[in-house]
DNA sequence: CCTTGACTTCAAGTAAACTTTATCTCTTAT
DNA sequence: ATAAGAGATAAAGTTTACTTGAAGTCAAGG
């Protein structure tokens, strides 16, 4: 069992961020101990691996609210939880191709920039 | 010359985003008529389509303002901008593989989905 | 004992990028 | 001549996701 410092040094999440996400009920089943001191354990860890890489993918946290609900209604929700997952994967997928395109009009600038410090260049030895 | 409103129309940008941009200074030399409306060219099209890209990519506006600043002050500044670029493009490229370590991620729980159900349909037969 | 350090909670504050609202002006169709 | 419609400005409001601050609790070390 984790204290928060300790899975802040093993995530690099802040421990305000921690309590943040336990509050909004991204994190089922944090214990305490007798002092009311969270402790975290391996399927903790996981859960936050998890928001972490649902959040970095652009997954709002009310939908991964959603989520944590349907995760504590049980086994009856699997198939709706699945549903969220295989969109959300379309989601990330588009985002790809997007950034993909744009990626495309900086490379197009870039190569235009080339072309001017070229001739910029050219135009220095003709002086 | 376009109104605000062919334009809003063109780009899918609302009418006060592309008002909010202009006034942040990210799109130099937006032209206006006698009675003081907005017109827009072919240059200044060519702006919001880049403007755009670059904040698709999450470019902060902070940073396309200097980037609009740099090019206001002329040739002077190429290099530093195509600096600039250069470093954006690295910075959508570690999105993009972020991108795909995370979708991975999300791969593998919808494996687990996928075993979670045949397993539940093996069950359901035996019964 | 008592202070220090690591927690706790709750509320308020922040940052970024828009968006909305209120008020005003101008052009045009009736 | 005037009412509607498009557009302008400035200021305030909204949303999302944290982050910070204030105030209190608790266990351990000097």
């Amino acid at each position: 069992m984790l204290t928060i410092k300790e899975v802040t040094e093993l995530t690099g999440i802040a421990a305000p961020t921690l309590r943040y996400y336990e509050k909004e009920g991204l994190l089922p089943h944090v214990k305490r101990n007798e002092s009311g001191k969270r402790l975290y354990d391996e399927e903790d860890l996981s859960w936050i691996h998890f928001v972490t890489a649902l959040r970095a993918t652009g997954m709002p946290i009310a939908q991964i609210q959603k989520y944590v609900y349907l995760y504590k209604e049980g086994d009856s929700t699997i198939s709706e939880r699945k549903r969220m997952m295989l969109h959300h994967k379309k989601e990330i997928e588009k985002s790809i191709r997007e950034l993909y395109f744009n990626l495309d009009k900086i490379n197009y600038k870039l190569a235009l920039y080339d072309v001017l410090e070229s001739q910029i260049e050219r135009t220095s030895i003709k002086i």
